[in-house]
RNA sequence: GUGGCUGUAGCUCAGUUGGUUAGAGCAUCAGAUUGUGGUUCUGAGGGUCGCGGGUUCAAAUCCCGUCAGUCACCCCA
Protein backbone atom coordinates (compact mmCIF):
# COMPACT_ATOMS: atom_id res chain seq x y z
CA UNK A 1 0.00 0.00 0.00
CA UNK A 2 1.84 3.39 -1.44
CA UNK A 3 -0.52 6.40 0.12
CA UNK A 4 0.61 8.93 1.62
CA UNK A 5 1.30 9.05 5.21
CA UNK A 6 2.76 11.84 7.69
CA UNK A 7 6.42 11.15 7.61
CA UNK A 8 7.21 9.00 11.08
CA UNK A 9 7.21 10.05 14.60
CA UNK A 10 4.57 13.00 13.76
CA UNK A 11 0.56 13.20 13.96
CA UNK A 12 -1.93 14.92 12.37
CA UNK A 13 -4.49 16.69 14.93
CA UNK A 14 -7.74 16.51 13.19
CA UNK A 15 -10.10 18.10 14.71
CA UNK A 16 -11.90 16.63 16.98
CA UNK A 17 -8.62 16.31 18.78
CA UNK A 18 -7.28 19.49 18.53
CA UNK A 19 -9.52 21.00 22.24
CA UNK A 20 -7.75 18.70 24.23
CA UNK A 21 -4.49 20.97 23.09
CA UNK A 22 -6.33 24.45 23.58
CA UNK A 23 -7.59 22.76 26.80
CA UNK A 24 -3.73 22.27 27.97
CA UNK A 25 -2.44 25.47 26.08
CA UNK A 26 -4.85 27.60 27.87
CA UNK A 27 -4.54 26.49 30.74
CA UNK A 28 -0.77 27.20 31.00
CA UNK A 29 -1.38 30.60 29.35
CA UNK A 30 -3.88 31.69 32.12
CA UNK A 31 -1.19 30.64 34.76
CA UNK A 32 1.58 32.62 33.18
CA UNK A 33 -0.79 35.53 32.68
CA UNK A 34 -1.37 35.50 36.65
CA UNK A 35 2.65 35.22 37.01
CA UNK A 36 3.75 38.10 35.15
CA UNK A 37 5.33 36.21 32.16
CA UNK A 38 4.92 37.16 28.62
CA UNK A 39 5.03 35.40 25.49
CA UNK A 40 7.53 35.10 23.17
CA UNK A 41 7.41 33.75 20.08
CA UNK A 42 11.51 32.64 18.63
CA UNK A 43 11.52 31.29 14.84
CA UNK A 44 11.13 27.55 14.50
CA UNK A 45 14.60 26.74 13.05
CA UNK A 46 18.01 28.94 13.95
CA UNK A 47 21.37 28.65 13.02
CA UNK A 48 23.21 25.10 13.89
CA UNK A 49 26.23 26.10 15.81
CA UNK A 50 23.25 27.62 17.99
CA UNK A 51 22.33 24.50 19.43
CA UNK A 52 25.58 23.08 19.24
CA UNK A 53 27.35 26.35 21.53
CA UNK A 54 23.98 25.86 23.98
CA UNK A 55 23.64 21.54 24.49
CA UNK A 56 27.26 20.49 23.64
CA UNK A 57 28.60 18.65 20.85
CA UNK A 58 29.19 15.91 22.97
CA UNK A 59 25.38 15.81 24.17
CA UNK A 60 22.89 12.79 22.05
CA UNK A 61 20.58 15.94 20.81
CA UNK A 62 23.14 17.50 19.05
CA UNK A 63 25.36 14.27 18.14
CA UNK A 64 22.45 12.01 16.89
CA UNK A 65 18.53 13.49 16.90
CA UNK A 66 18.66 17.36 14.91
CA UNK A 67 16.77 17.64 12.30
CA UNK A 68 19.29 19.88 10.31
CA UNK A 69 18.77 21.63 6.63
CA UNK A 70 22.01 22.26 4.58
CA UNK A 71 21.50 24.64 2.00
CA UNK A 72 24.40 26.22 0.00
CA UNK A 73 26.48 27.70 2.66
CA UNK A 74 23.88 28.16 5.62
CA UNK A 75 22.89 25.56 7.79
CA UNK A 76 19.67 25.74 10.08
CA UNK A 77 18.33 22.94 12.71
CA UNK A 78 14.70 22.55 13.52
CA UNK A 79 14.58 23.71 17.47
CA UNK A 80 15.12 20.62 19.64
CA UNK A 81 14.55 22.70 22.46
CA UNK A 82 13.34 26.23 23.66
CA UNK A 83 15.89 27.39 25.97
CA UNK A 84 18.30 28.53 23.61
CA UNK A 85 16.50 30.24 20.74
CA UNK A 86 15.00 32.44 23.55
CA UNK A 87 18.20 33.14 25.20
CA UNK A 88 19.50 33.87 21.94
CA UNK A 89 16.44 36.26 21.31
CA UNK A 90 17.34 37.81 24.74
CA UNK A 91 20.66 38.86 23.71
CA UNK A 92 19.72 39.50 20.03
CA UNK A 93 17.65 42.43 21.10
CA UNK A 94 19.92 43.69 23.92
CA UNK A 95 17.41 43.03 26.35
CA UNK A 96 19.96 42.42 28.91
CA UNK A 97 21.23 45.58 28.89
CA UNK A 98 17.56 47.56 28.78
CA UNK A 99 15.84 45.56 31.39
CA UNK A 100 17.80 42.41 32.14
CA UNK A 101 15.44 40.66 34.66
CA UNK A 102 12.30 39.15 32.37
CA UNK A 103 9.57 36.50 32.50
CA UNK A 104 8.61 34.25 29.34
CA UNK A 105 6.64 31.85 28.18
CA UNK A 106 6.53 29.71 25.01
CA UNK A 107 5.02 26.84 23.47
CA UNK A 108 5.45 25.04 20.18
CA UNK A 109 6.76 22.04 18.20
CA UNK A 110 10.30 21.01 18.32
CA UNK A 111 12.11 18.66 16.62
CA UNK A 112 14.16 15.84 17.18
CA UNK A 113 14.73 12.86 15.15
CA UNK A 114 14.62 9.82 17.37
CA UNK A 115 12.89 6.47 17.23
CA UNK A 116 9.08 7.56 18.49
CA UNK A 117 7.93 5.74 21.50
CA UNK A 118 4.85 6.24 23.86
CA UNK A 119 4.66 9.86 24.42
CA UNK A 120 7.64 10.80 22.01
CA UNK A 121 7.60 11.75 18.61
CA UNK A 122 10.15 13.26 16.14
CA UNK A 123 7.69 16.56 15.90
CA UNK A 124 6.14 17.13 19.85
CA UNK A 125 4.81 20.13 21.41
CA UNK A 126 6.45 22.09 24.40
CA UNK A 127 5.40 24.72 26.62
CA UNK A 128 7.88 25.94 28.80
CA UNK A 129 9.52 29.31 30.64
CA UNK A 130 12.80 31.25 31.05
CA UNK A 131 13.07 33.72 33.63
CA UNK A 132 16.50 35.71 32.39
CA UNK A 133 18.13 37.92 34.22
CA UNK A 134 18.30 37.18 38.13
CA UNK A 135 20.09 34.88 40.32
CA UNK A 136 17.54 35.18 43.23
CA UNK A 137 16.77 31.25 44.70
CA UNK A 138 13.34 33.02 45.27
CA UNK A 139 13.14 32.29 41.30
CA UNK A 140 14.04 28.85 41.46
CA UNK A 141 11.31 28.33 43.77
CA UNK A 142 8.92 30.53 41.86
CA UNK A 143 9.30 28.46 38.81
CA UNK A 144 8.57 25.29 40.11
CA UNK A 145 5.52 26.69 42.05
CA UNK A 146 4.66 28.05 38.55
CA UNK A 147 4.94 24.05 36.99
CA UNK A 148 3.33 22.97 39.54
CA UNK A 149 0.13 25.32 39.44
CA UNK A 150 0.32 25.48 35.83
CA UNK A 151 -0.05 21.25 35.79
CA UNK A 152 -3.07 22.06 38.46
CA UNK A 153 -4.61 24.44 36.35
CA UNK A 154 -4.64 21.49 33.48
CA UNK A 155 -6.96 19.15 35.93
CA UNK A 156 -3.97 16.94 36.13
CA UNK A 157 -3.77 14.70 39.17
CA UNK A 158 -1.01 12.37 40.93
CA UNK A 159 2.30 14.04 40.16
CA UNK A 160 5.30 15.07 42.09
CA UNK A 161 7.78 17.27 41.76
CA UNK A 162 11.48 15.63 41.92
CA UNK A 163 13.94 17.72 42.62
CA UNK A 164 17.64 17.92 43.32
CA UNK A 165 20.69 20.56 43.88
CA UNK A 166 23.64 19.84 41.42
CA UNK A 167 25.54 23.14 42.71
CA UNK A 168 27.81 25.30 40.70
CA UNK A 169 30.56 25.03 38.11
CA UNK A 170 32.56 24.95 41.42
CA UNK A 171 30.69 21.98 43.18
CA UNK A 172 30.17 20.44 40.23
CA UNK A 173 34.34 20.15 40.10
CA UNK A 174 34.52 18.96 42.95
CA UNK A 175 31.87 16.83 43.71
CA UNK A 176 32.88 15.14 40.03
CA UNK A 177 36.49 13.74 41.62
CA UNK A 178 34.23 12.30 45.01
CA UNK A 179 32.01 10.32 42.53
CA UNK A 180 35.25 8.89 40.49
CA UNK A 181 37.07 8.10 43.84
CA UNK A 182 33.65 5.89 44.85
CA UNK A 183 32.97 4.70 41.25
CA UNK A 184 36.84 3.70 40.63
CA UNK A 185 36.98 0.42 42.23
CA UNK A 186 33.40 -0.30 41.79
CA UNK A 187 33.57 -0.17 37.77
CA UNK A 188 34.08 -3.52 37.07
CA UNK A 189 30.77 -3.98 38.35
CA UNK A 190 29.18 -1.85 36.11
CA UNK A 191 27.11 -1.89 33.04
CA UNK A 192 28.66 -0.94 29.42
CA UNK A 193 26.60 2.21 29.61
CA UNK A 194 27.90 3.34 32.52
CA UNK A 195 31.52 2.19 31.48
CA UNK A 196 31.42 5.19 29.11
CA UNK A 197 29.74 7.38 31.55
CA UNK A 198 32.78 7.76 33.87
CA UNK A 199 34.39 9.29 31.82
CA UNK A 200 31.91 11.25 29.74
CA UNK A 201 29.86 12.32 32.66
CA UNK A 202 29.94 10.44 36.05
CA UNK A 203 26.71 12.39 37.26
CA UNK A 204 24.63 10.26 34.74
CA UNK A 205 25.50 6.92 36.45
CA UNK A 206 23.72 8.55 39.53
CA UNK A 207 20.43 7.53 37.85
CA UNK A 208 21.35 4.19 35.62
CA UNK A 209 18.54 2.13 35.94
CA UNK A 210 20.28 -1.63 35.53
CA UNK A 211 19.58 -3.01 39.11
CA UNK A 212 23.10 -4.12 39.62
CA UNK A 213 24.91 -0.23 38.80
CA UNK A 214 21.71 0.55 41.31
CA UNK A 215 22.95 -1.64 44.12
CA UNK A 216 26.17 0.10 44.29
CA UNK A 217 24.42 3.57 43.75
CA UNK A 218 22.78 3.33 46.72
CA UNK A 219 25.67 4.21 49.13
CA UNK A 220 27.01 6.65 46.52
CA UNK A 221 28.12 10.12 47.16
CA UNK A 222 25.42 12.50 47.10
CA UNK A 223 25.38 15.54 45.13
CA UNK A 224 23.50 17.40 48.64
CA UNK A 225 26.26 16.46 50.84
CA UNK A 226 28.95 17.77 48.94
CA UNK A 227 27.81 21.27 48.30
CA UNK A 228 29.17 23.54 49.28
CA UNK A 229 27.69 25.57 52.90
CA UNK A 230 26.71 28.30 50.32
CA UNK A 231 25.20 25.93 47.82
CA UNK A 232 23.50 24.05 50.30
CA UNK A 233 22.14 26.48 52.08
CA UNK A 234 20.30 28.67 48.76
CA UNK A 235 18.92 24.68 48.13
CA UNK A 236 17.13 24.50 51.60
CA UNK A 237 15.73 28.04 51.11
CA UNK A 238 13.61 27.01 47.93
CA UNK A 239 12.38 23.85 49.27
CA UNK A 240 11.39 25.61 52.29
CA UNK A 241 9.39 27.78 50.01
CA UNK A 242 7.98 24.90 48.12
CA UNK A 243 7.04 23.33 50.98
CA UNK A 244 5.11 26.20 52.53
CA UNK A 245 2.80 26.19 48.85
CA UNK A 246 1.92 22.26 49.54
CA UNK A 247 3.84 21.53 46.42
CA UNK A 248 4.03 17.87 45.82
CA UNK A 249 7.98 17.77 46.31
CA UNK A 250 10.25 14.59 46.54
CA UNK A 251 14.11 15.15 47.69
CA UNK A 252 15.92 13.15 44.86
CA UNK A 253 19.64 12.78 44.23
CA UNK A 254 19.14 10.89 41.00
CA UNK A 255 17.60 14.09 39.07
CA UNK A 256 20.85 15.19 36.96
CA UNK A 257 19.36 16.60 33.38
CA UNK A 258 21.22 15.36 30.17
CA UNK A 259 22.20 19.20 29.27
CA UNK A 260 25.50 20.92 30.59
CA UNK A 261 24.06 24.26 31.23
CA UNK A 262 21.83 23.42 34.59
CA UNK A 263 23.32 24.61 38.08
CA UNK A 264 21.76 24.38 41.45
CA UNK A 265 18.34 23.55 41.22
CA UNK A 266 17.02 20.97 38.76
CA UNK A 267 14.00 19.19 38.72
CA UNK A 268 11.47 16.81 36.98
CA UNK A 269 8.03 15.99 37.51
CA UNK A 270 6.80 13.05 36.86
CA UNK A 271 3.58 11.71 36.90
CA UNK A 272 3.56 7.65 37.32
CA UNK A 273 0.46 6.69 36.02
CA UNK A 274 1.90 7.05 32.71
CA UNK A 275 4.48 3.85 33.36
CA UNK A 276 7.81 3.73 31.83
CA UNK A 277 8.07 7.16 30.91
CA UNK A 278 6.70 9.09 33.11
CA UNK A 279 8.50 12.75 32.81
CA UNK A 280 5.95 15.38 31.63
CA UNK A 281 8.37 18.14 32.88
CA UNK A 282 12.06 19.19 33.65
CA UNK A 283 13.67 21.99 34.34
CA UNK A 284 16.33 23.96 36.83
CA UNK A 285 18.52 26.85 36.93
CA UNK A 286 21.06 27.44 34.25
CA UNK A 287 23.71 30.11 35.55
CA UNK A 288 26.02 29.61 32.84
CA UNK A 289 24.51 29.84 29.37
CA UNK A 290 23.67 33.08 29.08
CA UNK A 291 27.28 33.46 29.37
CA UNK A 292 28.46 30.71 26.96
CA UNK A 293 25.95 32.51 24.75
CA UNK A 294 28.48 35.49 24.57
CA UNK A 295 26.22 37.46 27.00
CA UNK A 296 26.97 38.80 30.68
CA UNK A 297 27.11 36.77 33.48
CA UNK A 298 23.75 36.70 34.45
CA UNK A 299 21.61 33.84 36.17
CA UNK A 300 18.69 32.03 34.50
CA UNK A 301 16.07 29.57 35.41
CA UNK A 302 12.94 27.49 33.74
CA UNK A 303 11.55 24.78 32.84
CA UNK A 304 9.89 23.15 29.92
CA UNK A 305 6.73 20.59 29.75
CA UNK A 306 6.02 17.61 27.27
CA UNK A 307 2.48 18.59 26.05
CA UNK A 308 2.18 15.09 24.56
CA UNK A 309 2.96 12.71 27.32
CA UNK A 310 0.52 15.41 29.53
CA UNK A 311 -2.51 14.74 27.28
CA UNK A 312 -0.74 11.15 27.50
CA UNK A 313 -1.33 11.61 31.02
CA UNK A 314 -4.81 13.41 31.42
CA UNK A 315 -6.16 11.42 29.08
CA UNK A 316 -4.96 8.09 31.17
CA UNK A 317 -6.53 10.03 34.34
CA UNK A 318 -9.84 10.42 32.13
CA UNK A 319 -10.32 14.28 32.24
CA UNK A 320 -13.18 15.04 30.87
CA UNK A 321 -11.74 18.17 28.50
CA UNK A 322 -9.57 15.74 27.12
CA UNK A 323 -12.35 13.48 25.43
CA UNK A 324 -12.00 13.65 22.12
CA UNK A 325 -15.15 16.54 20.74
CA UNK A 326 -17.03 17.13 17.46
CA UNK A 327 -17.21 20.48 17.13
CA UNK A 328 -19.45 21.24 14.54
CA UNK A 329 -21.99 24.29 14.74
CA UNK A 330 -24.45 24.60 16.98
CA UNK A 331 -27.13 25.54 15.00
CA UNK A 332 -28.60 24.32 11.55
CA UNK A 333 -30.57 25.40 8.56
CA UNK A 334 -32.79 22.30 6.70
CA UNK A 335 -34.30 23.39 3.81
CA UNK A 336 -37.19 21.16 2.78
CA UNK A 337 -36.80 20.95 -1.53
CA UNK A 338 -34.49 22.70 -3.42
CA UNK A 339 -36.69 25.95 -3.92
CA UNK A 340 -35.99 26.98 -0.21
CA UNK A 341 -31.94 26.35 -0.88
CA UNK A 342 -31.57 29.67 -1.67
CA UNK A 343 -33.60 31.26 0.83
CA UNK A 344 -31.76 29.18 3.65
CA UNK A 345 -28.64 30.23 2.87
CA UNK A 346 -29.48 33.65 3.54
CA UNK A 347 -31.06 32.35 7.04
CA UNK A 348 -27.73 30.43 7.48
CA UNK A 349 -25.58 33.57 6.73
CA UNK A 350 -27.79 36.01 8.83
CA UNK A 351 -27.30 34.29 12.14
CA UNK A 352 -23.80 33.97 11.51
CA UNK A 353 -23.72 37.75 11.03
CA UNK A 354 -24.67 37.46 14.48
CA UNK A 355 -22.33 35.44 15.89
CA UNK A 356 -24.26 32.33 15.49
CA UNK A 357 -22.14 29.17 14.47
CA UNK A 358 -24.25 28.08 11.89
CA UNK A 359 -24.21 25.53 9.24
CA UNK A 360 -26.72 24.13 6.33
CA UNK A 361 -27.06 21.26 3.41
CA UNK A 362 -25.05 21.33 1.30
CA UNK A 363 -25.71 17.72 -0.68
CA UNK A 364 -29.32 18.02 -1.17
CA UNK A 365 -29.95 15.34 1.47
CA UNK A 366 -33.79 14.51 2.11
CA UNK A 367 -35.08 16.26 5.42
CA UNK A 368 -34.83 12.84 7.59
CA UNK A 369 -30.97 12.38 6.73
CA UNK A 370 -30.54 16.24 7.24
CA UNK A 371 -31.90 15.76 11.52
CA UNK A 372 -30.08 12.27 11.23
CA UNK A 373 -26.65 13.96 10.45
CA UNK A 374 -27.32 16.86 12.61
CA UNK A 375 -27.90 14.74 15.49
CA UNK A 376 -24.93 12.45 15.30
CA UNK A 377 -22.90 15.92 15.15
CA UNK A 378 -24.22 17.17 18.38
CA UNK A 379 -26.49 20.54 16.55
CA UNK A 380 -28.48 21.63 19.14
CA UNK A 381 -31.02 24.21 17.33
CA UNK A 382 -32.87 23.35 13.30
CA UNK A 383 -33.89 25.66 11.87
CA UNK A 384 -36.90 23.86 9.24
CA UNK A 385 -37.54 26.30 5.97
CA UNK A 386 -40.17 24.61 3.55
CA UNK A 387 -42.49 26.41 0.96
CA UNK A 388 -45.11 27.01 3.88
CA UNK A 389 -42.47 28.48 6.09
CA UNK A 390 -40.53 30.70 3.33
CA UNK A 391 -44.04 31.72 1.73
CA UNK A 392 -45.75 33.11 5.38
CA UNK A 393 -41.67 34.37 6.40
CA UNK A 394 -41.73 32.18 9.13
CA UNK A 395 -39.25 29.37 10.31
CA UNK A 396 -40.00 26.12 12.21
CA UNK A 397 -37.42 25.88 15.49
CA UNK A 398 -36.69 22.91 16.70
CA UNK A 399 -34.31 22.00 19.73
CA UNK A 400 -32.71 19.27 19.19
CA UNK A 401 -31.28 18.76 22.95
CA UNK A 402 -34.99 20.25 24.16
CA UNK A 403 -37.17 18.08 22.14
CA UNK A 404 -39.33 21.25 21.76
CA UNK A 405 -41.00 23.30 18.50
CA UNK A 406 -41.08 26.86 18.11
CA UNK A 407 -42.99 28.54 15.27
CA UNK A 408 -40.55 31.93 14.45
CA UNK A 409 -41.06 34.89 12.47
CA UNK A 410 -38.11 35.57 9.94
CA UNK A 411 -37.53 39.06 12.12
CA UNK A 412 -35.05 40.56 13.85
CA UNK A 413 -35.86 38.87 16.68
CA UNK A 414 -34.99 35.91 15.33
CA UNK A 415 -31.14 35.60 16.20
CA UNK A 416 -31.93 36.47 19.89
CA UNK A 417 -34.32 33.50 20.53
CA UNK A 418 -32.09 31.28 19.09
CA UNK A 419 -29.22 32.10 21.23
CA UNK A 420 -31.76 31.76 24.64
CA UNK A 421 -32.43 28.19 23.05
CA UNK A 422 -29.21 27.72 22.95
CA UNK A 423 -28.00 29.00 26.35
CA UNK A 424 -30.85 26.63 27.68
CA UNK A 425 -29.64 23.23 29.55
CA UNK A 426 -32.25 20.31 29.72
CA UNK A 427 -33.70 20.58 32.81
CA UNK A 428 -34.12 17.15 34.94
CA UNK A 429 -38.16 15.47 34.69
C1' G B 1 21.33 2.98 16.57
C1' U B 2 19.65 -2.01 19.42
C1' G B 3 15.77 -5.53 20.81
C1' G B 4 10.49 -7.58 21.45
C1' C B 5 5.46 -7.66 19.49
C1' U B 6 1.96 -6.68 15.46
C1' G B 7 0.16 -5.81 10.03
C1' U B 8 -7.22 -9.00 7.32
C1' A B 9 -13.18 -3.46 5.42
C1' G B 10 -12.95 3.62 7.79
C1' C B 11 -12.44 1.44 13.29
C1' U B 12 -12.14 -3.09 16.76
C1' C B 13 -11.26 -7.84 15.53
C1' A B 14 -12.83 -13.42 13.84
C1' G B 15 -10.88 -16.69 10.08
C1' U B 16 -10.33 -24.32 12.94
C1' U B 17 -4.45 -29.19 11.16
C1' G B 18 -2.84 -24.58 4.51
C1' G B 19 -8.73 -26.32 1.03
C1' U B 20 -14.04 -23.37 -3.07
C1' U B 21 -17.01 -16.77 -4.29
C1' A B 22 -12.57 -13.84 3.16
C1' G B 23 -16.69 -12.87 7.81
C1' A B 24 -18.89 -10.14 12.31
C1' G B 25 -19.82 -5.80 15.28
C1' C B 26 -19.45 -0.61 15.04
C1' A B 27 -19.20 3.37 11.48
C1' U B 28 -20.98 5.26 6.48
C1' C B 29 -25.06 5.61 2.90
C1' A B 30 -30.23 4.48 1.47
C1' G B 31 -35.16 2.85 2.81
C1' A B 32 -39.47 1.43 6.61
C1' U B 33 -47.12 4.47 2.72
C1' U B 34 -43.72 10.22 0.15
C1' G B 35 -42.21 17.88 5.60
C1' U B 36 -38.70 15.98 11.14
C1' G B 37 -33.33 13.37 14.96
C1' G B 38 -31.73 10.08 19.06
C1' U B 39 -34.31 3.60 19.71
C1' U B 40 -35.63 -0.45 16.38
C1' C B 41 -35.94 -3.13 11.59
C1' U B 42 -34.37 -3.94 6.32
C1' G B 43 -30.85 -3.32 2.60
C1' A B 44 -26.37 -1.43 0.11
C1' G B 45 -21.42 0.12 -0.70
C1' G B 46 -16.55 -0.93 1.07
C1' G B 47 -10.85 -5.62 1.38
C1' U B 48 -5.21 -7.52 -4.80
C1' C B 49 -5.56 -10.26 3.79
C1' G B 50 1.01 -4.17 4.29
C1' C B 51 4.41 -5.11 -0.03
C1' G B 52 7.88 -8.56 -2.73
C1' G B 53 9.67 -13.36 -3.33
C1' G B 54 9.64 -18.72 -2.07
C1' U B 55 7.38 -23.77 -0.71
C1' U B 56 2.73 -26.29 -2.46
C1' C B 57 -2.12 -29.13 -6.75
C1' A B 58 -3.74 -25.08 -3.37
C1' A B 59 -1.31 -19.58 1.02
C1' A B 60 -4.80 -14.55 4.88
C1' U B 61 -2.66 -19.18 7.06
C1' C B 62 4.10 -21.99 6.32
C1' C B 63 9.40 -19.82 5.12
C1' C B 64 12.66 -15.55 3.70
C1' G B 65 13.10 -10.46 2.75
C1' U B 66 11.17 -5.62 3.00
C1' C B 67 8.15 -1.58 4.61
C1' A B 68 5.02 0.34 8.31
C1' G B 69 3.00 0.56 13.17
C1' U B 70 3.82 -0.28 18.31
C1' C B 71 6.45 -1.08 22.97
C1' A B 72 11.07 -1.00 25.44
C1' C B 73 16.51 0.35 25.67
C1' C B 74 20.18 4.57 24.80
C1' C B 75 18.78 9.69 25.56
C1' C B 76 15.28 13.09 26.53
C1' A B 77 9.94 16.88 27.18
Amino acid sequence: MSRMMCPRGTDDLLPEALPALDHVFAAFHRTMDTFGYREIRTPMFEETALFVRSLGDESDVVSKEMFSVQRGDTNVTFRPEGTAPVVRAYLQHNLDKTRAFQKFWYGGPMFRFERPQAGRSRQFYQLGVEALGSHSPLLDSEVVLLAHRAFAAMGLRNYRVHCNSIGDAEDRTTFRLVLRAYFQPLLQQRCDDCQRRFERNVFRMLDCKVPQCQATNKAAPQFLDHLRPASRARFDESLAVLQAFDVPIIVDPGIVRGFDYYTHLVFEVRCPDLGARDAICGGGRYDGLIEQMGGPSLGAVGFAIGVTPTLLALEIQKHPAIAPRENFAAVFVAPIGDSERTAALRLCQQLRDQGIPCDTDYEQKSLKAQFKSADKRGVKVMLVLGPDEVQNGRVQVRALHLGQDHQLALDSELAAHVRQLLATTKTAP
